[in-house]
DNA sequence: CATCGTTTGTCTAGTGGATGAACAAAGTTT
DNA sequence: AAACTTTGTTCATCCACTAGACAAACGATG
């Protein structure tokens, strides 16, 4: 069965109201006049539209806003407090979840750190952070709208974690097992891909369309941002970059490639060569990302060669990924953006060296500005464009299918 | 600027039109019964939709049909003869050119080898080319409909050549050029992008959505369809795959970069390779892909083993490909794809061992269905999907802008 | 302060395209 | 021959957008 768009006054009623709310959410203070203006629809078209937007609550008149020569236009503003949203990033060590507003402010923020990889352990954590947001949660007209879930794996369309290597799950249908829970929608989401996301709406993506996002943890994940929609692979499952060959006689890698990216310029990568160099921490500190960029900011030389080491790899990596998709941006996140200070010079340079010249011509690369946050934010932002893309009277949606 | 797509009654119906067009190009012979059912659009709106087409040549009436139980329907076909494209491959050494018809049926052909790569020349063999293939063409309702020209290099949006190392080209307006000397819409596309769409429609990449072409020639081009579309970059230059780093202390590249797959896996390194082992030809011939090809038919294992290497690193990069973009499909096209013989089995078995469980389910691996003849028979497709979308009636298009 | 021009937002009549139902034409089935 | 089906057209109706009239509210000007 093909899917049939088929157009009709509902699709035309539906789309333009979409487009009145979203001029409003991005020029808010805004006066009617202003929205027929921008988007070429007629006064009156806009009028009714934002009666209608106004009775369902989705934005507010806030009173009489500067005369520009004649009457005063009323203003318009966005109603961020209709609604509620969860997002829960789930780490390899940490869950961190956040409630935020419909336009991703955050209203209150949990972090949990989990040792037990134990999936009903951490299932628990979950339900008690969302319990926790839910509860913290003020009145409003609809409530919480959605949960969304990144997960540092690969996730099917429908939801399914097929696979989270570093939390050894397999199979995990967290998405049924949240909605019976809460009754409301959930959506799961690779952790890269709502990192992207994230970066794009609330980061320093924000004025792109091609963005490149590269998670830097523990693995590699990659993101992407193409034509200013998200990309997602055939199965849902793309961005595997991690385990991109960058060495043809590399080592053998767990995934049973060899010289994979990941093993190169990842956190785990940093780890593994501390060790091996025999880093030695004062007072007998266990090593981690966080020690060694301590120990780097104190002066150690060597450390901070290291640091750098995963900065050119970064860089390997990157070349291969700006040549493909010559991209506006590339975004380095997740944990190990901390260590910008010493990955951008050598990161910069292969880059600089090694990239087509066609290819460098207004690039952008940049370090994320959401750090921890920006899966958590990814997520809760998708489940807002949902809610408000198909609406509160999804009844409408369904019929006009 | 931003677009702002407002919606309205006259995009509904044009868009209606395209979508009973579409119909019809992909299901006829149909009756508008049939049409109705399929689209779920109203009976007396695809009649009236049905007329108009009529009235404008895009279709013809053929008849009653048979009848399932009551009045005979009666038959509609496209009329792929309302009007001719051209469609024009601009490899390194040889221009082809074909005449089709708006259902991408070659009516005539032409082809020229070329030896200088001035660009005067090669300028003049294109008008002289075109020109032979107009005045071929049938008198029909619109005539020649457009121009479409695919060339190995990089083409910005505006159809402007940047740059085609191999012909040593840089900032050409040939799309300028050709306009004013035809008076049709010209269109000028990347030789892999162009190849990849004319496999997605006419060869074997017919039933899949997200689709790598892999246009082995003198050097490596790729085209992306992703999600059912041509994917370009920020500049509409991506693709520059031939240019991955697949070895990181691997030979210096003209690029500018070390160890590209270019070097490894394409005609050239082929060539060299030959070179380098002393192949020694029959009867002094010179060294070239169809002479090694005839050589390995003849059952010289050192020729066949250089095409099997080819093949491995084929596999190498396509292996880095497939994890970022799992896709349904990969496609190896281009002269080299007539080693398929010695290629198939070491590329398929490098990306056996080494490619991701997930990213190999549901994974198909092709040879081009249409060998030469991809690039041209995209770049003309391209040119007929412009004009049926834009229409003849262009007018309407800028009004409702 | 009165008048004029301007801006804002609402209202109403009109337009264009999709829809559903009625209907005629042309079949098949019983 | 009668009953039922399928096909395609016609027509009244619905619905969303548009244009333009209009009133309200405001600044500028004399």
């Amino acid at each position: 069965m093909k899917e049939n768009k088929t157009w009709n006054q509902h699709v035309v009623k539906k789309e333009n109201k979409s487009l009145v709310l979203e001029k409003i959410m991005e020029n808010s203070p805004i006066s009617r006049a202003a929205i027929a203006n921008l988007t070429g629809l007629n006064k009156g078209t806009v009028s009714s539209l934002v009666n209608e937007l106004l009775d369902e609550h989705f934005i507010t008149e806030s009173g009489p806003g500067k005369s520009n020569g004649g009457r005063r236009p009323v203003i318009l503003e966005f109603n961020q407090l209709a609604g509620y949203s969860i997002g829960i990033d789930l780490g390899v060590n940490y869950i961190l979840g956040v409630l935020t507003d419909l336009k991703g402010n955050i209203c209150h923020e949990e972090t949990v750190t989990i040792n037990e990889l134990n999936f009903e352990e951490i299932n628990k954590e979950i339900i008690n952070i969302i319990d926790t947001l839910t509860k913290s949660a003020p009145p409003s007209a609809y409530g919480i709208v959605g949960i969304g879930v990144g997960v540092p794996g690969v996730v099917n369309k429908e939801g399914k974690i097929l696979l989270a290597p570093n939390l050894d799950w397999r199979n995990v249908e967290l998405k049924e097992l949240l909605e019976k829970q809460f009754h409301v929608p959930v959506l799961i989401e690779n952790e890269a891909n709502a990192g992207a996301y994230g970066e794009r709406k609330f980061g320093v993506g924000k004025d792109y369309n091609n963005i490149i996002y590269v998670s830097v943890g523990i693995g590699i994940g990659v993101g992407l941002i193409l034509n200013g929609e998200l990309y997602k692979g055939n199965n849902g499952f793309s961005g595997e970059f991690g385990h991109m060959t960058i060495e043809l006689d590399g080592p053998k890698c767990r995934c049973g490639n060899v010289g994979c990216w990941e093993l190169y310029a990842s956190e785990k990568a940093l780890l593994e060569n501390a060790k091996r160099n025999g880093v030695k921490l004062p007072k007998n500190e266990a090593i981690s990302l966080d020690s060694l960029i301590d120990l780097a900011k104190e002066g150690d030389a060597a450390t901070g060669r290291l640091l750098e080491d995963i900065g050119k790899y970064l860089g390997v990596g990157l070349n291969n990924i700006i040549n493909i998709f010559n991209p506006e941006q590339v975004i380095i996140g997740n944990r190990m953006a901390a260590a910008e200070y010493w990955l951008k010079e050598p990161l910069d340079n292969w880059i600089y060296d090694q990239t087509l010249w066609f290819s460098q011509k207004d690039l952008q690369i940049d370090f994320s500005a959401l750090r921890t946050h920006s899966t958590a934010l990814g997520v809760a932002a998708f489940s807002v464009e949902k809610f408000l893309t198909n609406g509160p009277n999804h009844a409408i949606t369904v019929m006009n299918k």
